[in-house]
Order: structure tokens, then sequence, then C-alpha cells
DNA sequence: CTATAGTTTCAGTAATTACTGAAACTTCAC
DNA sequence: GTGAAGTTTCAGTAATTACTGAAACTATAG
């Protein structure tokens, strides 16, 4: 590998992480080659870097590819294509929660409104489905919120986490603020 | 597998999501059998219902004690062990969270925190320090207001999250609301 | 202390997943 | 069209991970 020990030690953490990931080692270390890179690189250069057979680049970068981690394109002159990591982190962070829910929670959902939809047979299956019905709501809930969340501006989402738990300060103060429908907000002290 | 077809899905489906969690099917299925379970079962019950070998189910609760995600108990006169999944999902997920930021996160942010120390050998390095340096911050920022978050009362959250991103809206009147330190709290319209 | 019920360990094997190199395919300049 | 450069596919193989059954270990009742 023909890379700097700074460089090497990042791809070579990527790589490790990446099957606790879900994501394969080779998988890893391509991607963290890229976030580290300032220019986009092929294929070629990839696998140079990296000591993988050109296949097995070209495989996962297609990986990559379906969970939107890279992006494509062609430098004037030159067929190859070229890839690389989109400079913001943010960005990167939204479309990883995304994809793992996608592929992490959406299906137990689904699995589990199945559930829920069919009469229990006995005590036992009721047992069950309150489990599941907690389950359910508890996932739903959290999701549903942090796909909220996770669509603020950067700037709003960086005060928000800042804040931390600050946050319930608000919260119980929300109740003393009146806010006017129609636009205008207007604060008083009820009661 | 003797269980009705209700529980016999979930626990397919666990076994299944169990490789995209990065545990393994069995433990998936044994953690998803324990959970809809009205009593806690021992690891011949197990073993029985889910038809794995008697060490295989060992293994399995073994994995899932040191993730903390089952409760070992005994029963009067029984001296075999019995298990059980904690009946609060608030709480596990809280104990899944933790678990994974530990096993998935934490090593990252020390990698990353080393990296940041070295001494940049050239322009590449120094844009990869860059690089480095954004995702360092912006997971120490997640993964900390996430802790705060998650350890505030199941009920403040619930509040928390069923408002969605209506929070920001609090966060754009945070700016006209005084708190007035030691305790009180009074309100009013700033400027 | 002994017998027995229960649990864990571990070496061997099965199953799965990752990786390679050769061949097929695609694209484009000429 | 042809050929060269680039990319993908895929069958075979390597490496990893999961699982089993037998043996070792542990705890307890008597």
């Amino acid at each position: 590998m023909n890379l700097s020990p700074l460089s090497q030690d990042f791809v070579l953490h990527f790589g490790e992480m990446g099957s606790r990931w879900g994501i394969n080692r080779t998988v890893g270390q391509i991607y963290a080659l890229l976030f580290v890179s300032a220019k986009p690189l092929n294929a070629e250069e990839i696998a140079d870097a990296l000591q993988f057979s050109r296949s097995n680049v070209s495989m996962g970068l297609k990986e990559l590819e379906s969970w939107h981690l890279v992006r494509l394109q062609h430098l004037p002159n030159d067929r190859r294509e070229y890839f690389s990591a989109p400079e913001d982190v943010w960005a990167i962070f939204r479309t990883l929660a995304d994809e793992r829910r996608k592929r992490e929670i959406d299906p137990t959902l689904s699995m589990l409104r199945d559930a829920l939809l069919a009469t229990p047979a006995n005590d036992e299956d009721k047992f069950a489905q309150k489990r599941m019905t907690e389950m359910h709501n508890l996932i739903e809930m959290a999701t549903s919120w942090f796909n909220d969340v996770q669509r603020l501006e950067p700037e709003t989402l960086k005060q928000l986490m800042k804040m931390g738990t600050k946050v319930t300060k608000l919260l119980e103060m929300k109740d003393k603020i009146k806010v006017v429908a129609g636009g205008k907000t207007s604060i008083g002290v009820s009661r």
C-alpha cells in the first residue's frame, strides 16, 4: 500500500470496523480511502493503493454505490470513472442513517405490522402480540422522530445537539408559553 | 420448532435480521424467543424450541449476556438457569444503543483522536487530517448528544419525540426567553 | 465423598462470505 | 466496421464464521 502512515491507519481501521458495520473489509477500506483522498480516484488507483484485485474493487464500488456513499464522475479527456466520497459529512451521516433504516429497521417494522394484524390463537400469542406492539410502537416513534430531526438544517441540528438535555428545560416551559396561531408568535405567561 | 406460527415468524425474522445487525442467526433467534416468551426459559427449552444444539444455545446466551440483553434468574427448587429479556423496551433500546456505541463508534473515535495528534507529513496528510477532523467532530457531537437524550426519562423522551421538528419552534423562541438562574423561571420578551 | 444434573469448552466440520483471475461485455476513437 | 481501453461478471477457491457433539468442568443433594 502506497499511502502515508496516517492514511494507512485510517484505511485499515475502517477495514476492521467494516465487519462490525455490516460491510466487508474491502468496502470499508475503499470508502476510507476515498474519504481522505483530496481528488477523485479511479478503480485502478484504488486497486493499486489497497492491493486488491481489480474486480474486488469493482464489486466494492458497486456496493458503495448501492449505499449512495460515493459519487461517480468523469474527468475531461479521460474515459475512466472516478469516484469520490461526498464532501459534506452531514450528508454522509444522513445517507448512512437512511440506508441503515431501510435495511435494518423497515423490514422489521413491516413484519411487526403483519404480526399485529394476525388473530392470536391462544394466551401465549396474546402475550407475544403485546410485546410486539410495544416494540413496534417504540421503533415507529423513534424512527419517525429520527427521520424528522435528520432532515433539519445542519445548523439547526447542531444548535439542538449543543443544547443537549437543556432542551428539556424548554419542554418544561412549553406549557407556560402560548403560541398564537396564524404565523405571529406571541409569548406570555398563561394562568 | 414447537412454536405458534406467530412467534415462529417473529423468531425467524430476527434470525434473518441478525446478520444485518452484526449478531448471528442463532443469537437473534434466541433473543426473539425470549422476548415474546411470557416466562423465563432455560437453555434446554430454548435448544428444544429452536432446534439448536445445546452448546450453540450456551454460546448464544453468553453472547447475549455480554450485550447485557438478557437477565439470568433462578426459579425456586430448580438448579437450572433461566433467561428472560428485560420487560422495558426502552431499557432494551438504551442497552442496545450503548453496546453498539461501545463496539462501533468508540474505537473509531479513539483512532481519530490519535490520528489528529499526529504531525502531517505533507499536503495529502493535511487534507486527510482535515477530513478526519470533520468526521471526528460530527461523531463526537452526535454521540454525546445521543448519550444525553438517551438517559432522559422515557416519558420526557416520548414527549420530545412526539413533538418532532416542532422542537425547533421552541429553539426559535429560545432567544426571546430569558431564564433566570436560581431555580425560578421567569419568562419575558427581550428587546 | 459420590452420583447426578447442569453448563461450558473446544476440536472438527459445515456453511457462508469474501476474493481472485480469466473471460465477457461495453464504449468510444479512428 | 475494428481495436484498444475500461468495466463487469462469474466460476472456482480461500478465508471466515457458525455449529455440533463429545468431553471436561462445576455445583449440589444426599
